[in-house]
RNA sequence: GCGCCAGUAGCUCAGGGGAUAGAGCAUCGGAUUUCUAAUCCGACGGUCGCAGGUUCGAAUCCUGCCUGGCGCGCCA
């Protein structure tokens, strides 16, 4: 049986008006106020009347209430109305008794609307538990009814090279976006479009040769400590030696033309840089990413070239096979081509991006691909899905999307480059952010009986390295995701403001509570009523009971800051609540009644931490 | 030249049709015999790059301009 039906039952009788039927209890409460709203519209105006879900939205300013509904204004114009009269008959209509206080008609017309705290303490209690076989508390949200097969492209780092902080925001925003629709229910595939193919691995498999010939004996033992330092020899053996540029050149032809051995010491080059990458999603905690690089479509590209040519989209042009798209001009002022095959017959990037699409939506069945790459690629994908529409791969039912996003700078707005002015390994970033959280972490207040004071070496070893990652993580996260940002140390790594180590240790305040009162959140009785009675409190539950309206616009719109930005706004205001001056008690509340109530809300408010955290990829800590 | 992105408080950044534009940091002031002081409250601080336009209403949408960054055929 429903666990979530089971409890409602137990949760007692409760009058036809202030029932939350089940199905509500999935939705966000502008959804609940929304369908009121159209009811009383359609009574107040008559059912032509079509309501926009934009003209409700929360208040900026509690004084107006949580929400407020602007639909008197626009709807004045096209019922030839007065905006209050518009307002006030609405108002008249509305049957909202069971979850807000009387609205109120404010300013040219708005409908101001408080949610009632006996709402609120239904809407919290029902709440149903985490549900333990579940990788995601659903903390109540329904997952999505029709959900969409989603391919996040993610990271793709280049195999011939270590990665860099290049990669970062790619596989931290891909791998924040793919945890957000996947919590919405859909069926996610990250993939990883690593370059491993092209003519800088003749040169890099050419050194191998000369330099470890060793190595080709036991390919699967293949170790490569630095991969940058071998590119780089690699490349100065090239600059420097004609005759192992030859080679070099030799090799490319052997690996393109299927040369076994060649083939063999290639995979086996890929396979240990690909163990490099593996190691650093490891320590970004990213597990679940499908290495299908390149290479793996380059039987399939002579035959997207085909398709194209026979559905009459390719032009010769300069002896390069174009498809050419409406809209994009060279610098010259000439169309600008879709290059699909170079005049030397070889193919690029964009053949491989197309053979990439197609192969998923036609062959894996993607309805919805997302891109997340630099914005500099912009143009290159607006064209790629313009092929792809064209070609008739991206039929109407699938989704595409560049998710772009800005570069990282430099705390003085240049770009990120180590002093020598070369790229800086995101190995080395990362174990820098750990270095510096342990500093942090180890800071200050060191008494013996303090929960800091008790912790084991291995305990804040855990720490440090979850603090760190999770900082550069967060930073990145909580920006803008179309604007470079300038990567501040410091910034990230403080306690105060909107940081990971602020939110991690909220979080773990937060369960510390219970160790302290010697509950265990899990085991609160789950049908024990909410009550709601500080202002403290209230404003903690209300911004508790946003989670699924968050949930919704963040799958609208795939932007992490606006789960930041809430995660900070909640811990801000569960810091209120636990205030000794200007909140409630918590451990020694009474009565009991009261006390449980009041760690239950301290466990759902760690229980969206927790989830909010981990649709950012980072995991939490229990104590710091 | 064309295109894209950005320009918001001293600094770093949110907000992308709705009421008096927000936060953190910094600065200044206050609280507290601690349910973790990694806290809370307050003050200071803005011509939302500039100029027009659309709208009942613009930081937000449109046009032009200024500044900075990036992209613009056989690299990925």
């Amino acid at each position: 049986m429903d666990p979530r039906r089971q409890r409602q039952r137990a949760g007692g009788p409760l009058g036809p008006t202030t029932r939350i039927n089940r199905a509500s209890m999935n939705r966000s409460i502008p959804d609940i106020l929304f369908e009121r709203l159209q009811a009383a519209a359609a009574t107040a105006f008559g059912p032509d009347v079509a309501l926009d879900r934009a003209w409700l939205r929360s208040t900026n300013d509690p004084k107006f209430g949580d929400y407020q509904f602007n639909g008197a204004l626009p709807l004045a114009k096209q019922l030839g109305a007065k905006p209050r009269e518009l307002a006030d008959k609405l108002k008249d209509a509305l049957a909202l008794d069971d979850l807000c206080a009387p609205p109120e008609v404010a300013g040219p017309g708005f409908l101001n609307l408080r949610l009632s705290t006996d709402f609120l303490n239904r809407y919290l209690q029902e709440v149903p538990p985490a549900d333990p076989a579940s990788e995601y508390d659903r903390l109540g949200v329904a997952p999505a009814t029709q959900p969409d097969k989603v391919v996040v492209d993610m990271s793709s780092p280049n195999l011939a090279k270590e990665m860099h902080v290049g990669h970062l925001r790619s596989t931290v925003i891909g791998e924040s976006v793919a945890r957000i629709l996947e919590f919405a229910g859909h069926d996610v595939e990250r993939v990883n479009h690593v370059g491993d193919w092209g003519t800088q691995f003749g040169m890099l498999l050419a050194h191998l040769r000369a330099t470890q010939p060793q190595a080709l004996g036991d390919l699967d033992h293949l170790a490569i400590s630095d991969l940058e330092g071998f590119y780089r020899e690699a490349k100065q053996h090239f600059d420097s030696d004609a005759a192992f540029a030859d080679e070099a050149r030799r090799t490319v032809v052997q690996l393109q033309g299927g040369d076994p051995e060649t083939l063999r010491i290639w995979r086996a080059f890929c396979a240990e840089s690909l163990r490099h990458c593996h190691a650093v999603y490891a320590a970004l905690d990213i597990t679940r990413l499908v290495d299908r690089g390149e290479s793996f479509y380059n039987a399939q590209l002579a035959d997207v070239v085909d398709e194209l040519s026979q559905k009459g989209l390719v032009e010769k042009s300069e002896g390069a096979d174009c498809v050419f798209v409406e809209g994009f001009k060279t610098r010259e002022g000439e169309p600008l081509p879709f290059l699909v095959r170079k005049s030397d017959g070889g193919f690029l990037y964009a053949t491989t991006d197309l053979a990439a699409a197609r192969f998923r939506i036609r062959d894996c069945g993607a309805t919805r691909v997302i891109y997340v790459v630099g914005l500099p690629q912009k143009q290159h994908f607006e064209m790629l899905f313009a092929v792809l529409r064209k070609a008739g791969w991206a039929h109407e039912g699938v989704q595409l999307e560049h998710l772009g996003f800005g570069s990282m700078l430099d705390a003085s707005g240049a770009p990120f480059k180590t002093r020598a002015g070369g790229t800086v390994k995101l190995k080395n970033l990362l174990d820098e952010a750990v270095d510096r959280a342990r500093i942090v972490v180890e800071a200050g207040n060191d008494d013996p009986e303090s929960v800091r004071g008790q912790l084991s070496a291995a305990d804040r070893a855990h720490i440090a390295e979850t603090v760190g990652i999770a900082a550069v993580k967060y930073f990145d996260l909580s920006h803008n995701l179309s604007t470079d940002y300038r990567f501040d140390w410091d910034h990230m790594l403080a306690l105060d403001g909107n940081t990971a180590p602020y939110m991690l240790y909220a979080y773990a305040r937060i369960r510390s509570i219970a160790r302290k009162a010697g509950v265990d959140f899990a085991s609160l009785p789950a049908d024990a009523p909410i009550t709601l009675e500080h202002e403290s409190e209230i404003a903690l539950a209300k911004a508790v009971a946003r989670f699924p309206e968050i949930v919704a616009s963040l799958v609208r719109d795939l932007r992490p800051s606006l789960l930041t930005e809430y995660l900070f706004e909640l811990s801000r205001s569960f810091s209120r609540f636990y205030d000794r001056k200007l909140g409630v008690r918590v451990i020694d509340a009474e009565p009991e009644s009261l006390r449980i109530s009041r760690l239950r809300l301290c466990d759902l408010t760690a229980r969206v931490i927790h989830t909010g955290l981990q649709l950012l990829g980072i995991p939490t800590i229990e104590k710091m």
